[in-house]
RNA sequence: UUGAGGGUAGCUUAAUGGUAGAGCAACGCACUGUGACUGCGUUUGGUGCGAGUUCAAAUCUCGUCUCUCAACCCA
């Protein structure tokens, strides 16, 4: 019988598990420079979470079965409802900000394609008990930074940034109640990929003869790229009392989003696009999605602000915001750009040894350089000469140590250089002392003679 | 869930109805004290799976699985 992984979801031989290893020592790595903690949660949650979180329409899209105890569970499509709970069950006892990231992997139902598979490693960052902009803001510039890391510069991604609240205010201005302007901003996110006339089609369903100004309207907003362009439409738009002072305030906050990202020097990969809305219903100001900086392909990653989710999932009133970012998205998009660099397992030091007795005193050694921490490698059965020179240069190692007869009878080994062909005689007794002179420097051609 | 296009050895591929072939890789030998070269050799498949048409199927037909791309969805 033969048996094949399922639909989606990769095996990780050697060199792709090296990828993996690399994104995510990135990702972990810029987190912590930001001081995030990192947690974890379980990868198999009650059914119930995520209904509660995204509706039952969102069962269709889980891994989810009954267990043998008769609970309805699936295996998690994302991170944020877990991490809400845990946040939630200690809110009051958590010093703030709270800062944390998780990398793991989700799993989702659908059918794989481009940038999408079944099983996917997320990187997710949140910042819990601040409310203000600069949590935003550290969230967007640790996003930026992370994608930094792998090589990609402004050239290559962008973080649109968008805004929830705005929205929401800009629909109220046109009179439409919570519930309309939820459907509107559906068709807003669509816009992108939809033609036209089907907009104007669903818009009409919504809003009757409005519907073509309306759109206009959306298409100014949608198109603005600057500040004092969205400051403008801002202004103008016919909002009276609380909403006029909220609207002042929305800009207010972006101003001190903005000169937080200009301050840290990351401006320049910051481009405001009300066009972003995301899907989700549960974000409730800022918004942002990277992209390639074409605007091609899938989301490289996605977030903001979710103020209601912890309460709603039973925990107490704490402002919330993150983002996540998935792994193959970003690694189609190092692939095109050549970013991936290439990986090699190579030991530091490869033994060649002629026979059974010498292979003893290589292995004594053997096991003291590993101990102190070299990659040491040596044939698992004995080889001629030749063989062994052509394995040890095959395998990348920088260092062969020789055991020979004639060397260990004088108590000492040879090194060779495999990059120079340099060679030298060294006491077994001095090679943890030698060693570290010789890998940092080589050995020339003709050290052998000193 | 829907649509389109693919699946031949570990990889890249050839064979358009008539003996499934090559390159790379892997392994072995030349090669028991010095590698990156070379030479020789070996291994690997019933063509994703199943059925059908045919004297004959990798090739044509149907089903199915899977991959890729797209639609839907996108947490």
């Amino acid at each position: 019988m033969q048996f094949e992984s399922l639909p989606g979801f990769r095996e990780f031989y050697p060199e792709a598990c090296r990828l993996r290893n690399y994104i995510f020592s990135h990702w972990r790595k810029v987190a912590r420079c930001y001081c995030f903690s990192e947690y974890d949660a379980p990868v198999l949650e009650p059914l119930e979470l995520y209904i509660e979180k995204s509706g039952e329409e969102i069962v269709g899209q889980l891994f989810n079965f009954e267990d043998r105890g008769g609970r309805a569970v699936a295996l998690r499509p994302e991170m944020t409802p877990s991490l809400a709970r845990l946040v939630g069950a200690k809110a009051n006892s958590l010093k703030r900000p709270v800062k944390w990231f998780n990398i793991g992997e989700h799993y989702r139902y659908e059918r794989p394609q481009k940038g999408r598979l079944r099983a996917f490693y997320q990187f997710n960052v949140d910042i819990f008990g601040e409310a203000g902009p600069a949590a935003d803001a550290e969230l967007i510039c640790l996003l930026i930074q992370s994608l930094q890391s792998f090589g990609l510069g402004e050239a290559d991604f962008k973080l649109r940034l968008s805004d929830r609240d705005l929205w929401l205010l800009m629909l109220a201005s046109e009179g439409l109640d919570e519930a309309a302007s939820a459907k509107v901003l559906g068709i807003v996110d669509k816009l992108e990929r939809m033609e036209r006339a089907k907009a104007l089609e669903s818009l009409s369903a919504i809003l009757g003869e409005q519907a073509e100004s309306f759109l206009g309207q959306v298409e100014r907003l949608t198109t603005i790229r600057d500040f004092a362009g969205l400051r403008a439409f801002v202004e103008a738009l016919p909002l009276e009392g609380a909403r006029q002072e909220a609207a002042r305030q929305r800009l207010a906050e972006w101003t001190a989003l903005m000169e937080h990202v200009e301050a840290a020097g990351l401006m320049a990969f910051l481009q405001i696009d009300l066009g972003i809305v995301r899907g989700l219903a549960y974000y409730t100001g800022f918004v942002f999605e990277a992209f390639e900086a074409s605007g091609e392909g899938r989301a490289l990653a996605g977030g903001g602000r979710y103020d209601a989710l912890v309460k709603k999932l039973g925990g107490p009133e704490m402002p919330a915001v993150g983002f996540a970012m998935g792994d193959v998205t970003l690694i189609d998009l190092l692939e095109s750009k050549a970013l991936l660099p290439k990986f090699v397992d190579a030991p530091d030091i490869v033994i060649v040894m002629v026979g059974a007795d010498e292979r003893k005193l290589a292995l004594l050694d053997a096991a003291s350089l590993r101990a102190v921490g070299y990659q040491v490698n040596y044939p698992l059965k004995e080889q001629g000469f030749g063989k062994q020179f052509k394995a040890a240069n095959q395998s990348g190692a920088r260092f062969a140590l020789i055991y020979g007869t004639d060397e260990l009878a004088r108590g000492a080994v040879k090194v060779k250089d495999l990059t120079s062909g340099g060679e030298c005689e060294i006491r077994r007794s001095d090679l943890l002392q030698t060693l570290p002179e010789l890998i940092e420097h080589g050995l020339m051609a003709d050290d052998g003679a000193r």
